[in-house]
RNA sequence: GCCCGCUUGGCGGAAUCGGUAGACGCAAGGGACUUAAAAUCCCUCGGUCGUAAGGCUGUGCCGGUUCGAGUCCGGCAGCGGGCACCA
């Protein structure tokens, strides 16, 4: 018996499904498609663990659909652009585009490793000007939509990658990149108009019911509706209407109900009011200073004492005449959300408190809880905004919050004082960036012209080839010449624009040009529209806010620009976990790779020295910590069949999986046994019929792919036949619901099942038919795990269609169908014994009687007459005493 | 601080409709085959009492609903994730 050799059976078939063309795709309206796509990865140089588990998930599924009859669309490329290139670029003097394209050309091996199916002729590197020129031309599209403008802002600024982050990129205050501490400064920036569709991104969220819920609740967090009101204060003295504002200070409150509780009211000190008063006023200027200097890590805001400036300024409170309230600069307001401005109610707002009782300012609590006259407030505000009745409130007094909040509103509004309003916390997309690798923002600044977007008929702007990483800073704008250009609308010299989009522009909409990637503009219609929206996405969950946020407006801008239907990108999203692995470290504390480390009865030693190892903590691989297993080198061992049945076996998809050696090893010993099952039983099966090439969608009702198998009557080959019919429609259910570690468990049992049934030592009428269809329901539903394994032994049961070009099995109810069930008999909730009955409609006597003669049931009767016997049919029978 | 999720053998995990807890795999132990090793095959494998038959106990902890709870409800603890001076 010959071994399966994983390496030349794993290239010879990628070789034939290559030359078949198995995974082109092509837009079909007679039948229905399927697109099943993974995040595209980053070209880093090698592809991890992590990639291996993505895709292989993406592969199942597109396998799986391609063999029910779906038109399958399962494509990859390259989300090229990005800093790391520009590090090397620093570090190793490669060019950036070098070193992008020739990762890019180690991956692409990599993955083809493992036996894909993926249409590769589809294949898009971001990098490349005919993707992102198409890129800028959907730019200059928004441009004339007004769903992109530019303004100067304070912007977050990472020092160590001398570039604007957006406030998706600021994780603790940190660049989520570099790390670094991010700071403020004043840039002019091109932002996308996300907040026009705050509403519709949260509104819609709803409607994506093949979204993990986990994601749906972050984005809608991340965009954070608040419903509450605008009000306008009066602002005393003859001073005021020459402020900003005209006399009046705007704030936002979602507690309008307090408002007789209100002592203060604070600015932002980026308040327009502020900045004419820091104008004028040195001491307030330097009051301002310091509160942008604090910065928004988490530490510096959980340390910062709440400090204002009172300004002098006061306002009017609209339904107390003649209290007037102190308006003071304060560092914990922002200006970026609502109107940066607010009323403080101390009683009722934490930080209002923590500020009045720093300033001395009147606490006057306006909300009372149920069983109290007043709330008791000493450090500690009353928030309850349900259950509290009003107090201290003139007509406001003993309605609930909602009641007050209506009232307030609508005596606001009738002052024309104030209305509702709804405020996000989302803010709209800063896409600047100070680098050179990235795609170029198509516009020209000229002097006389301003802004002037670049025609269309002149993209791409491709990027210089010839660029220095020597200075600091961005590459583009020290090349000597590539800025220099005409204006394309007076003709006078005028420069461009030398920042790029973030990378996240890019891949938000790489879905789309997979539809029509060779297409000469953005995106072809037809074809898009018959693709999208993508019905399977995979990735990691930790692109649930960033890239799957900018990808929803992106859909929508695309919509309303013409070159999308739909609105939603990804009408389905798994989320996969993350490769772990344990860690090591010597006796220095230097961290050793797995392959340096030999696992003993008594611990870990070194491969080398034999000394010991210290064992750490299993975290997700990371090349800092070593404990990273290169793909690469397990595909040369085991193959990639083995790889793939590991990644996805054990551990459910969506949780952190464990890589270990050992389970590698099990993975690799069930393929061995896969074959050998088939291998062995060769002799004793009959010919097999020749299935025809799919073409269609599996019809429902009897298999034609399997075998024909004649009438029996021997109950072990009946109990084999059960065995395989179930599994055909367990496996199909597991798979539609992402329970791949459930699949491989019962393509175990099944496997079980026919070495037992093959160690028979009858050989009853039918058992070579109930063997082949057996085997040959357990290679076809392997198929979408072990790809390559699946078609050799195919070949080897006698087929001469590849399996790639055969339908998936249907279930036979009839055959699958059990004749017996089994059931539980309880005496008082408590497992007695068990009743084997033929499968029927009895009647509840008929279980009583049939569990009140079990010995068990008697003995643990006791003598005593049962009060009640409960049956379930089908189920239990539970007799109580 | 706010929001969300999770907690089952030595380990990964099954049991998703309230109805046999521990499928399947890994690890471990025992055995067969072999000159030996590898590979393969067979057996055991939550704890506990018992020679056995068979009990008792057991799904983070406390309580509740129910004939019956890993599953539902209330409370608590631990772990993990998201957001965070968002008015």
């Amino acid at each position: 018996m010959a071994r399966y050799n994983s390496k030349t059976s794993e290239q010879k078939w990628q070789a034939r499904w290559e030359a078949a063309q198995a995974f082109l795709a092509k837009p079909d309206p007679a039948r229905k498609k399927y697109y099943v796509l993974e995040m595209f990865p980053y070209p880093s140089g090698r592809i991890h663990m992590g990639h291996v588990r993505n895709y292989t998930m993406g592969d199942i599924v597109a396998r799986y659909k391609r063999a029910r009859g779906y038109n399958v669309l399962h494509p990859m490329g390259w989300d090229a652009f990005g800093m790391p290139a520009e590090n090397a670029a620093r570090e190793r003097g490669v060019h950036p585009a070098i070193w992008t394209h020739e990762n890019i050309a180690t991956m692409r091996g990599q993955l083809k490793a493992m036996g894909l199916s993926i249409d590769w002729t589809r294949e898009l590197a971001t990098c490349d000007a005919q993707y992102y020129g198409h890129e800028q031309r959907m730019f200059l599209d928004f441009l004339e939509q007004g769903l992109v403008y530019r303004k100067e802002s304070s912007v977050n600024w990472d020092p160590v990658d001398d570039t604007v982050l957006a406030n998706e990129q600021v994780i603790d205050g940190r660049g989520w990149r570099s790390g670094a501490l991010v700071e403020q400064r004043m840039l002019t920036q091109w932002f996308f108009k996300i907040t026009a569709y705050a509403d519709d991104l949260l509104k819609s969220l709803d409607t994506l019911e093949r979204w993990p819920e986990k994601v749906r609740l972050m984005q809608s967090n991340w965009i954070g509706r608040s419903e509450g009101m605008r009000i306008r204060f009066t602002i005393s003295g003859p001073q005021a209407k020459s402020l900003p504002g005209g006399g009046e200070l705007e704030v936002y409150t979602t507690r309008h109900d307090t408002i007789f509780g209100m002592s203060f009211c604070a600015i932002s000190a980026d308040h327009p009011i502020a900045l004419e008063l820091a104008a004028k006023n040195p001491a307030i200027a330097d009051f301002c200073k310091q509160c942008r200097d604090i910065g928004g890590t988490a530490e510096a805001v959980e340390r910062a004492e709440k400090l204002g400036f009172d300004t002098g300024l006061k306002v009017q409170h609209p339904f107390i005449s003649g209290r007037e309230t102190p308006i003071y600069i304060a560092n914990f307001v922002l200006m970026g959300y609502g109107t940066g401005a607010i009323f403080g109610c101390p009683a009722h707002d934490q930080r209002d408190l923590d500020f009045a009782r720093k300033y001395g300012l009147p606490v006057l609590p306006v909300v009372a809880p149920a069983d109290a006259e007043a709330p008791d407030i000493v450090n500690d505000a009353y928030t309850d905004h349900l259950n509290g009745r009003l107090i201290n409130s003139e007509f406001l007094n003993g309605m609930s919050v909602a009641e007050a909040k209506a009232e307030i509103s609508k005596r606001l509004q009738t002052a024309n004082a104030g209305e509702p309003a709804i405020t996000y916390r989302l803010r709209d997309w800063g896409v600047s960036r100070q680098r050179y690798w990235g795609c170029p923002i198509p516009v020209i600044h000229c002097d006389t012209c301003g802004v002037v977007p670049v025609p269309k008929d002149q993209l791409p702007v491709t990027l210089p080839h010839d660029v220095s990483f020597e200075a600091p800073g961005n590459p583009l704008s020290h090349h000597p010449t590539w800025k220099h250009t005409p204006c394309p609308k007076c003709a006078k010299p005028a420069v461009r624009e030398t920042d790029t989009f973030d990378t996240f522009v890019d891949s938000s909409w790489y879905f789309a040009r997979f539809c029509s990637p060779h297409a000469d503009t953005p995106i072809n219609r037809q074809e898009v529209d018959y693709w999208m929206p993508v019905d399977q996405y995979i990735g990691g969950v930790e692109h649930a806010i960033l890239h799957l946020l900018y990808s929803r407006f992106y859909t929508r801008a695309m919509q309303q620009t013409g070159y999308a239907r739909d609105s939603e990108p990804f009408s389905g999203l798994f989320t996969q976990g993350m490769v772990t692995h344990e860690t090591y470290k010597d006796a220095n504390g230097a961290w050793l790779f797995p392959e340096q480390v030999v696992k003993q009865p008594g611990g870990a030693v070194h491969k080398d020295t034999g000394a010991q190892v210290l064992v750490g903590k299993i975290e997700s691989m990371s090349k800092s910590k070593r404990n990273v297993v290169d793909p690469e080198h397990i595909i040369a061992q085991y193959g990639a069949d083995t790889a793939r049945w590991f990644v996805v076996s054990d551990t459910p998809p969506e949780r952190d999986i464990e890589w270990t050696e050992s389970g590698v090893e099990g993975a690799w010993r069930f393929t061995q046994r896969v074959w050998r099952l088939v291998d062995e039983s060769l002799d004793k099966l009959p010919p097999p019929k020749q299935p025809e090439r799919l073409k269609e969608f599996a019809a429902p009702g009897i298999s034609s792919v399997l075998v024909d198998v004649p009438e029996i009557t021997d109950e072990a080959v009946l109990a084999l036949r059960r065995a395989t019919h179930r599994t055909i429609r367990l496996i199909t259910e597991d798979i539609e619901q992402f329970l791949f570690n459930r699949a491989v468990a019962r393509i175990y049992e099944l496997a079980n099942s026919i070495s037992a049934f093959t160690q028979l030592s009858a050989n009853p009428a039918g058992a070579d038919f109930a063997l082949r269809e057996a085997l040959e329901t357990m290679v076809i539903l392997a198929a979408p795990f072990m790809p390559h394994l699946a078609e050799e032994c195919w070949t080897a049961l006698g087929h001469t269609t590849m399996l790639v070009h055969i339908g998936w099995p249907v279930e036979n109810p009839a055959v699958s169908k059990e004749d017996t069930m089994s059931i539980t008999i309880q005496v008082n909730g408590k497992r007695r014994g068990e009743l084997v009955m033929e499968r029927g409609d009895w009647s509840e006597e008929y279980y009583r009687e049939q569990a009140m003669a079990l010995d068990a049931v008697i003995r643990h009767l006791e003598g005593k007459q049962p009060k009640k016997i409960v049956v379930v049919p089908m189920r239990i029978v539970n007799v109580v005493v």
